[in-house]
DNA sequence: AAGAATACATACACGAGTGTATGGAAAGTG
DNA sequence: CACTTTCCATACACTCGTGTATGTATTCTT
């Protein structure tokens, strides 16, 4: 074959990516071969190995197309300039995951992280979602923390319990809508349980 | 090698399906070998394929070790004679489910399942998840429609929220729990939080 | 415009894992 | 006490996937 222009390039990097998304997300990341996704995008192997080093960095290219949504989460309640009303700072934050994740690409790749890969190389998905996890559980708690100063909270409800609750409650829900997501829309059921529990948890 | 008894054939096949729990839990599914799961139990190959068909076949073998926490948990809290007390009859039913799952070998089954498996063979782990999801959501729509009735929830709380929030924090709660397990204990902190989340949805 | 680098396709060697076939010694069975 | 069956080890053939080496037409460089 012939050498392509660098756009063209760049375009098979991407189209095996797409079709490692596709594969991966289909029949899992150990039982599909490099042979598949190659056929996949139109192309060999000989264009896999040209692009990525192996399957794990194929699988870590992939990842980087998309950034984690609880990160995001984070920062842009951070950015959100409603920090004299945590709860709604909460909400906002959560609705900005919730339409992240519906575009295709990032419900993909986070499906395949959570339901359809194992450990894997140097990458262990399950210590990623621990720090996941960890960290959204103490932006959650800083933000009840603040909301319990300014007396928005529940009598009796502490603001440890009270991200516990809520940070085990956004991880259900997603695993839930991750494992098919056709079966509802995750920003009406997101923000529907959302809400219902910052009315609960409000003074 | 020589035949054994039947007491001690016995004993190979369970030694077998406690090495496979082992090696599942610490290389994933898809990453060992049945070789591997026989040496580490002292045997070979040909002791494999003696009890099992395949990997597959031995995979089946050791879920039918355990049955699903949810399955019994429903069934005992019917059982449980408190249906006039929906709402406790709830959280006993988790607390019988917490305490199964807290021990060793439903622990280990059900984090091999849900985090160290893809989709393998005839078996789908994602659709066994959705099955015990959904009958969990019904099961929790009912206990909570009879609340409702007996005037129990707070105004303005449906039962299909409820039950929706309930259902999403437990899931939330075990996928934490079974990433890992020696971070906190199931019981303590999941009566914590079912007891937080009962007290804030009671009227 | 000529050499060098690029972007793949093709071909090959290699190991790892699987399934099966065979062997054999002890346990059950009558 | 023969005789069959059981329980497992060993050995072999086979497939699948990987990694690399090589070829090659084209694009980029100067």
């Amino acid at each position: 074959m012939a050498r392509k222009t660098k756009a063209e390039a760049a375009a098979t990097r991407e189209a095996l990516l797409d079709a490692a998304e596709d594969i991966f997300l289909e029949k899992g990341v150990a039982r599909t071969s490099l042979e598949q996704i190659a056929r996949h995008a139109g192309m060999t192997r000989g264009a896999v190995y040209w692009h990525f080093k192996n399957k794990c960095d194929l699988f870590q290219a992939m990842l980087l197309r998309v950034r984690m949504p609880f990160e995001e989460l984070a920062e842009e309640a951070n950015n959100s300039g409603l920090a004299n009303d945590p709860l709604s700072a909460i909400r906002e934050a959560c609705r900005q995951g919730f339409s992240r994740l519906e575009q295709p690409r990032y419900q993909r790749v986070h499906a395949i992280l959570i339901h359809h890969c194992e450990v894997f190389g140097d990458i262990d998905p399950l210590a990623m979602q621990n720090e996941i996890a960890e960290e959204t559980l103490v932006a959650l708690t800083g933000y009840f923390a603040h909301a319990a100063d300014m007396g928005l909270l529940r009598q009796g409800l502490s603001s440890e319990i009270a991200a516990g609750l809520f940070q085990s409650m956004l991880g259900g829900l997603f695993h839930d809508w991750l494992r098919n997501h056709q079966r509802f829309s995750l920003i009406e059921r997101g923000t529907a349980l959302v809400d219902a529990q910052l009315s609960l948890m409000r003074a």
